[in-house]
RNA sequence: GGAGGCGUCGCCUAGUCCGGUCUAUGGCGCCCGCCUGCUAAGCGGGUUUGGGGCUACAACCCCAUCGAGGGUUCAAAUCCCUCCGCCUCCGCCA
């Protein structure tokens, strides 16, 4: 969720930067008067408390009917204290859930409007121009025996498929140089698990809007990872890190599960986009002195490397505090961008906490490797 | 899945049996000051985190915080219940 301290300070900006995404205002009204029924509740509550317990003092060195009169004080006193409180926890979740309904904060460099709006900062390369009509993966997979959709299908529904022989190969070389890559830069390997506890997918925000898209185990309080971003973005949480050791950075590899929600026969013919993938994905944490977010590169083992930010901490000191990060602006490719050369900077709400490349790019379906 | 042990403010630790002067003890580390050719030692003070009030985003005051969440009680680190984590052992392991 967005600071709370941004909203109170700079209400302004948050309602911009909901008119940027198209969103109305008004939540965050919400917010602010919540906020102040909040102050208001804890106010009344501690001056409760606080007479509770200086009254709580007196009762040991009492005696007889002036400790009988005490004792019935207090119960009664007990009482209110006990109501105060629970009218601040109701406060304090209605403002809660006013905060979670507000996305996070657009960059200031994100164009308003929607996926059709965006910018394009930069083209790299040509696209390929064939003499001939080209096969799209699909054909391709087939003729090569690497890609079987027929049977993935059979076996686990639609969207998802085999890969045997090359394809296969294909994967694991494609996640090798990612991994590699990232290690020549500097990056530690991480096989991170695949499975989290909700902390960890609220801390990274999916469990806001783009809970749709994600899956829960069912009966135990657990969750698929739509990315390791989930478990490397909670790995340092609740850890006080040494500055002199930052940046810290991790390539991370995890299967992936997405439902994409909403977005089935989207323009995917079988592959791009599945609901369960695998990704090495590079994540770094560095010291936040200003709000902006730090940035990470994100190799995706399937076609095409890409470019995500994040930002790792929250925490307004030099002391980088990981736990329950969540990004706070949207991204900005800058490395690797996909054929079309476009840069998606503001990622529509179902993939917000998500890199936007894996959203925004799923037709670009060649290989690079 | 089962049995047992453990979890205290950076680290170690006292306190838990028997609820209230616990405003959580002491040590280490760290910070500030004093003293001192320098350093070390010594001496004095400070040092959990989060929230709120008042403000000058200070000082100060208040509330919460003893793994987490409930409960009992006028009152919980302390009693009861559930859960989580770590350790030891047993079981399971396509």
């Amino acid at each position: 969720m967005i600071d709370p301290r941004v909203l109170r300070d700079e209400p302004d900006r948050v309602r911009a930067a909901q008119a940027k995404r198209g969103l109305s205002g008004d939540v965050v009204d919400r917010a602010l008067s919540a906020d102040a029924a909040r102050r208001t509740a804890i106010v009344a509550f501690e001056a409760k408390r606080a007479e509770q317990k200086q009254l709580g003092k007196l009762i040991p060195k009492a005696q007889g009917e002036e400790k009988q009169a005490l004792l019935a004080q207090t119960k009664t006193l007990a009482a209110e204290v006990k109501q105060a409180e629970a009218a601040q926890v109701a406060a304090e979740e209605e403002w809660q859930s006013a905060l979670m309904s507000i996305p996070n904060i657009a960059a200031d460099e994100a164009p308003a409007g929607g996926e059709d709006d965006y910018t394009v900062i930069e083209t790299v390369g040509t696209p390929a121009e064939f003499d001939f009509e080209p096969r799209d993966h699909i054909e391709l997979g087939k003729i090569l025996g690497a890609i079987d959709i027929e049977r993935g299908a059979k076996v686990s529904g639609s969207r998802f498929y085999f890969l045997t022989g090359v394809g296969a190969e294909l994967e694991f070389a494609l996640i090798n140089l990612a991994n590699e890559t990232a290690r020549e830069h500097g990056f530690t390997q991480v096989i991170a698990p695949s499975m989290v506890k909700p902390r960890a997918m609220d801390g990274t925000g999916f469990l806001g809007q783009a809970a749709d898209d994600v899956y829960r185990i069912e009966g135990q309080d657990m969750y698929l990872v739509g990315t390791s971003e989930v478990p490397m973005a909670a790995y340092h949480s609740d850890e006080i890190l040494d500055s002199a050791s930052l940046p810290l950075r991790y390539a991370a590899f995890s299967p992936c599960f997405r439902k994409e929600a909403g977005s089935h026969g989207k323009d995917t013919k079988g592959i791009i986009g599945c609901t369960g993938s695998t990704r090495s994905r590079c994540s770094s944490t560095r010291p936040s002195r200003s709000r902006t977010p730090s940035t990470s590169g994100c190799w995706r083992s399937r076609s095409r490397s890409s470019t995500s930010s994040s930002s790792p901490t929250r925490s307004s000191t030099p002391r980088p505090v990981t736990s329950g990060c969540r990004r706070s602006a949207s991204s900005t490719a800058r490395r690797g961008s996909p054929p079309r050369g476009s840069t998606a900077s503001s990622p529509p709400p179902r993939t917000a906490p998500s890199s936007s490349p894996d959203a925004s790019t799923s037709g670009a379906g060649s290989p690079r490797a």
